[in-house]
DNA sequence: CATAGTTCCGTAAACGTTTACGGACGCCAA
DNA sequence: TTGGCGTCCGTAAACGTTTACGGAACTATG
């Protein structure tokens, strides 16, 4: 005898009441309800998943789908885990489970999700590093499946997503360095698979024509967003001819080999060159300062599990006003990577 | 009609003889194999994972288990994520649905283990950070669940572990420091609950003692595993009366912080001091670049599934012999941070 | 006392699979 | 013809829950 039944019949009582007893319900007696919790806890009693899930219809479960391989995502390694730690203080509170979805570099992400969600494995799903055609949301809402975005799709299906503001982030650092009398500004942008390539590319491009400049692009620098790819942008930069003034640099990580690049050659930020980055753990412990954009990460995955639960039918009361498709605002962490200022003659 | 019996309905044969071909069983006719799966495929049929597992007693899914947060697990953001593609790479070929589990920082991981594997979640667990004393093991050894662990407790219930090779790296860059003249040697260790800080700790006061050396208890430095951690050590060996010729660094990030509150004071490493650290992917964009013990963290994971698979009964005639219970070797990468040599007068 | 209402609990069906069992059918040898 | 054997398939039970339904016991009301 194992299961529910073990501890019906070690009280003995039905198991009806047993699990109703367990689960809350009103109709039962505060003192057999007092029995049964004592009596699971003693025998260590805990539903079975499969049973309960089979039953509802429901797992209980979340999945939030990541990638491993920095190559890929271009998030530092940090960024995911803190997302989820604000993903997960949200679903704790409503006793979801939540489990990383951690696909191998080596397998393809459709494959995989197709794989473990299709069999009913989660009640909603998280999407990070969405790629520019992803077939992932086209799987998820074909099936029905509650699902949110961290980053916008060109196959968007009408899903709930938030992503990182890199409009604000183009205009304010071309707005900055502009101000600094640059007129010579490089950007960076991560290989073509992914969205905010293109979306930071054009809002720079359009940012600069604000200013009556125009995007060279030669000045366009696209590397695998890890160190290494920015120890190449880097060397590819200090080959130019006519070097740019200022450069943005739209992943987290990069800034790290690009740092070391210059070094190599001599070359110091600040003073030789104006750089502007993103915020990682490290990014503080470059020298000279980096000058960075960074935002709560915590506070994104709170958003991120809350927009998705507005979408799941037994959770959207909780929460009626979302913060889905919003563009999530960074903030300038000044230092002095980007103290060059170039006085025009 | 859903699941299975629409899929029967749809070929006018049984349920029965349905899950028999997909599951690919002998005693059904090649013809109707064909058939079904073909039907499947168009009815973008997928076997349920709750009514399977319930009726199986298995779920297929093996859960690795880390925490967020680097103040936690000391180990590098991509540390697990590396190891986990090796894992990762073993499993598929099982067809074994691999998922991180993990657990936030703010949760307690005994606490998060029980929630969500003693409901039957998953065939097996791989446990890594683990502590000192870990309830962890001690509970899936109770519920007999096979797991294996990435560190040794002192808590270990036979089950199979696998480690990194700290006693080694002890010895021999000890040995190194001490062969280039060094007397007074600092090292690190992580703050109390890991073990790996007590197992490094006595391999570096034997390796020591070998030389007749003995470990300045005031050259031990604790910190959090991070850079912050690293810099902290930094300013706590510089404001040392007498300083250490040589440092140790037993985690892999805390190089970053450390290397930057030597600059600042404008000690230069491998020059002014000599440092032996732990690889990372930052550590080759550290200048001068860093002399450090690197490891295969995609081999680790293979044989860390290997080791869980020989565990399983379903799966451990693929595995009779299997690697646990060992070291893992790590390899001294030669840089320039240990350069300096003591020429002793 | 009769009736209605409340409180609590037992019964049994249902969720979607897998699989042991047995049966139908065809083939071959005696 | 009979029996045995092999091939293929249908039937139904089982996995561990949750929950709709109904009923027993008790209380309150007239």
């Amino acid at each position: 005898m194992k299961g529910i039944r073990r501890l019906a019949q070690h009280l003995d009582i039905s198991i009806g009441t047993v699990s109703r007893a367990l689960n809350g319900r009103p109709d039962v007696n505060e003192e057999t309800r007092k029995r049964v919790l004592a009596a699971a806890k003693e025998l260590g009693y805990v539903p079975n998943q499969s049973g309960r899930s089979l039953r509802q219809g429901t797992t209980n479960i979340i999945g939030f789908m990541m990638q491993t391989g920095t190559e890929i995502t271009g998030q530092g390694d940090t960024f995911f885990m803190s997302v989820f730690d604000g993903v997960q203080a949200v679903f704790a509170r409503h006793k979801l489970d939540l489990v990383a979805l951690l696909c191998s570099s080596q397998e393809d992400p459709g494959d995989y999700l197709r794989r473990v969600v299709a069999r009913g494995f989660a009640d909603g799903v998280i999407l990070s590093a969405t790629q520019r055609h992803d077939p992932r949301v086209e799987f998820l809402s074909e099936r029905n499946i509650p699902f949110v975005t961290l980053g916008r799709t060109l196959t968007d299906a009408g899903q709930p997503w938030l992503d990182l503001d890199f409009e604000g982030m183009a205009q304010s650092s071309i707005h900055r360095l502009v101000a600094h009398g640059h007129r010579r500004i490089a950007i960076t942008r991560p290989h073509d698979d992914v969205n905010l390539g293109y979306v930071f590319v054009e809002h720079c491009r359009e940012a600069l024509a604000a200013h009556g400049l125009t995007l060279d692009e030669d000045l366009i620098f696209r590397s695998t967003p890890n160190e290494a790819g920015g120890y190449q942008i880097g060397r590819d930069l200090l080959a130019l001819d006519e070097r740019p003034t200022a450069i943005v640099l739209i992943n987290e990580t990069i800034a790290i080999g690009f740092y070391q690049a210059l070094s190599e050659a001599g070359v110091r930020p600040g003073r030789d060159i104006a750089i502007i980055g993103r915020y990682s753990p490290h990014a503080q412990f470059l020298s000279p300062s980096l000058t960075c954009f960074r935002l709560s990460l915590r506070d994104l995955g709170v958003a991120l599990a809350e927009t998705l639960l507005s979408t799941m039918p037994a959770f959207s009361h909780h929460y009626p006003h979302t913060t889905a498709n919003k563009l999530w605002p960074m903030e300038l962490v000044e230092g002095a990577s980007d103290a060059l200022q170039i006085h025009q003659s």
